[in-house]
DNA sequence: GTCTATAGTCGGATAGAC
DNA sequence: GTCTATCCGACTATAGAC
């Protein structure tokens, strides 16, 4: 038995400032990183613990040591996604929600869900660099897992309301279900193209989808904003 | 060594007339459609070739006698999904499609994109019989495997490309390329509800989505075909 | 804390009887 | 043609040295 053995599973820094670390939390880090990517590539059964260890330039039994085993670490994986998340994006989107009036006129909210829409595709379509996160979150949607409740209530659920809203500032005659029905359509477009990138650049005949190809993507999609409730 | 080995992987019936068949085609045939089933909810590496054999009611080397392996298994299921998917969809739109004036109006090719997508919702949102072959066509676009190019080019490239040529009637002044986003969006938008249809219901709480639900989404998607050049 | 070595499990393939 | 029995490789998990 270890000297101090973790006290949960995953052994994090206590008293210490923010500056402080103990050795393992590098090792730790790394691992969580190669998680992420592998399990966002292959899918919980899909990846393997062997890769991960090799990956992060660890021992196989080191997973065990900082997360108790596989689904362990993949459990931790949706809470560091969360995290990033809800820090990088939802808490910034809501501070800017909130901010609107407490009624905003339909042009209001139609720059807004334009604003929101493309941040999502510049997110989803445009930028591979957060693929390691957004493959984990789609890929736990398409096929439920054990982190789907966490990452479905706290990051799409949420992302997708939000949409939801807007579009009902702006066709206030519209029923919430409608409106949650043109939000997750809206929404699902968008994810598709991360989800089935592969057959979206083949199809497109694309090389990648940035630059002038992301804003022609960006502009079509603020069209269809352009067009709610100007059937 | 068997009296008369297998010709090439598959032991088709030949010389026969469409009533005629050998001993073991029912078996193959059951083997094909527990393997649809199962590859269609697990994938290639989730699935197993124990739970087929045992779904289907056959012994684990029958599905090497047949098929040669897992591999060629699930390229049969493939080829068996591009032949229903051509007889029962591609075929008859294709036949509608070709019926059309050679230059619609741009009302006639709306009411044909609104009967194409219908139908699409309608296999795609409202039904569960077709998800066996459906699971299967949408798993392998966003995890391209053995029998990614097939699946592509016969059963997922014509049928966006359907739409794309018809939002082309619709809006003659839009590019080829614009056409194209806009048509990969609205199938795209469609086949989230088959891809993630578990967060569809969830978020909608919907128990499933037939009847009224399905007409609901139907209705929105008509509504955007509606405002398609109208902004 | 980090490693080597290994136990236990499972899935795909195949040999060979009948 | 169809079955039983078995092999082999890959994976997760764990024990125990240092």
């Amino acid at each position: 038995m270890p000297t101090a053995a973790p006290a949960e599973i995953a052994p994090l820094a206590k008293g210490m400032g923010a500056r402080g670390y103990r050795k393992g939390d590098e090792a730790r880090a790394r691992i969580l990183e190669a998680a992420l990517a592998a399990f966002g590539a292959e899918g919980f059964k899909g990846a393997t613990t062997r890769q991960i260890a090799e990956e992060a330039g660890v021992n196989l039994p080191a997973l065990k040591y900082y997360f108790g085993g596989k689904e362990g670490l993949y459990r931790a994986c949706a809470q560091e996604i969360v995290d990033r998340y809800s820090r990088r994006l939802l808490t910034p989107i809501a501070g800017a929600w909130t901010a609107l009036p407490p009624e905003p006129s339909p042009d209001a909210a139609r720059a807004a869900l334009k604003a929101v829409l493309g941040a999502l595709a510049e997110l989803l379509v445009g930028t591979r660099e957060a693929e390691r996160w957004t493959g984990f979150v789609l890929r736990e949607m398409t096929e439920p897992g054990p982190a789907f409740d966490i990452l479905y209530s706290q990051v799409w659920a949420p992302g997708v309301e939000l949409v939801a809203q807007l579009i009902g500032r702006i066709l206030p005659g519209l029923s919430t279900e409608a409106a949650r029905i043109e939000a997750f359509l809206l929404v699902s477009s968008l994810t598709s193209f991360s989800i089935v990138r592969p057959v979206a650049l083949k199809y497109l005949d694309w090389p990648d989808a940035t630059g002038e190809r992301l804003a022609a993507v960006r502009m079509i999609v603020d069209g269809q904003v352009d067009r709610l409730g100007r059937g």
